[in-house]
DNA sequence: TTTTCCTTTATGGGAAACCGTAAAGAATAT
DNA sequence: ATATTCTTTACGGTTTCCCATAAAGGAAAA
């Protein structure tokens, strides 16, 4: 288990209920604070004596108020924590549920997990330590099925008619004269390449006859 | 009418009918085997003893069991009695209904007449009977459309296998490539693409896309 | 408002497909 | 053997596809 975890939460309830899980949980060193820039000096100062934290759990927006901080954001701070210290597990305890977001603090910061605070948010956050310590990843429920599964992966009308249309004969062309006609959007030929090369990505496929044979097995078109 | 006749069938109870029509069709000697093997042997001993078979009616397919067999299949034994007795009128007597498959018979082995097994598929078979005693052919009103029709516009193995390839996501230049190291005929870039122009036309498809998806509904592929 | 991010469109270059024509080979007929 | 026909291969030109990059437009965030 993880020995010593920074708690960044500005709300007084939230984090006493984190840190009674965090406590439960068995983790001997458990601190918090609720400024960015308090997480970011304690972790200095952590590193500094060699005695560095190996999981921070974070909020993401906090409440301003009178003292001016550097990192206004638990996205700033993330950051900057990536840079510093890239080893250091990192999950964001947010109410935040945005997919656009989430999927940018995955790609971007490279973060290990993401929870909502939600009804059963604790019970996720104890999910996603758990998750973590073994080097995987976690990400609730709520913002799941939208992130990892589908969002980009998934197929949309659009698509499908796509498919069809080139299964029927029309080139790429023909079907960007079709939608420009139709006001279908997007219908520019550059566009039209954009999505089926996406989908060739997605698919596996070599090229847009493999892509129209793979769509044909499954059923899709 | 035909003096002795062999007859190739693993199935008790279809050897008996059939025999049974032969009977009423006042051919003299009938004999059967159940085996490919056996049907070799016989002809080997019967063209011995000067006393040939001058009609075979065979199965394609065979269920395997404990006796190894040279001969696996009914087109594996009719290539060799072709081969050993080119007068020898053949006739097919079969479920399979694949158009491909019997042309190959025909083209390539040269057989007399095909018959499926079906509800009139005695009936059939004794017009086969009648049919090759007069040095014609015969072909099964099943499967007879695609044959007699047209020629040219047959699509082989070769154009089969052709949009498998395609539809696998191979380029035409990768087929090409593939099919010379192959040793498969023709295998120039120029051949590859005479030959879906061919198709094309037949199918009435706009491009190899089209033409993919066209086969794929048809179950050609 | 300005900034930022995302979607759509535009552009250009290289690969592959498409199309016609012609030469070379192979098989058959004369 | 020569001629004829069919198949296979070769080649050049045009279109379409594929891919990267960048500009323009629109929506959301700061």
């Amino acid at each position: 288990m993880f020995k010593k975890v920074l708690l960044v939460e500005d709300m007084e309830d939230i984090a006493k209920g984190v840190a009674a899980m965090l406590m439960e949980m068995n983790i001997p060193h458990i601190h918090q604070v609720q400024y960015c820039d308090d997480a970011h000096l304690k972790l200095k100062r952590s590193a500094f004596d060699n005695e560095p934290y190996d999981l921070v759990i974070t909020d993401l927006s906090f409440k301003t108020d009178h003292r001016t901080q550097t990192y206004t954001s638990g996205e700033d701070l993330i950051e900057q924590m990536k840079i510093e210290y890239p080893a250091l597990k990192i999950i964001v305890y947010s109410v935040e549920d945005r997919l656009q977001k989430v999927r940018r603090l995955f790609e971007r910061h490279h973060i290990d997990a993401y929870v909502c605070k939600s009804r059963s948010g604790l019970k996720n956050l104890s999910n996603a330590i758990e998750a973590v310590l073994k080097n995987s990843t976690f990400l609730s429920p709520e913002v799941a099925n939208t992130f990892h599964s589908n969002r980009d992966l998934e197929i949309d009308d659009y698509d499908v008619a796509l498919l069809e249309n080139l299964a029927h004969g029309l080139s790429q062309e023909d079907i960007s004269t079709l939608y420009k006609k139709h006001d279908i959007s997007p219908a520019s030929l550059s566009s039209i390449e954009k999505r089926l090369n996406k989908l060739r990505i997605q698919f596996n496929a070599n090229n847009a006859i493999h892509l129209v044979a793979i769509a044909k097995d499954l059923g899709l078109i």
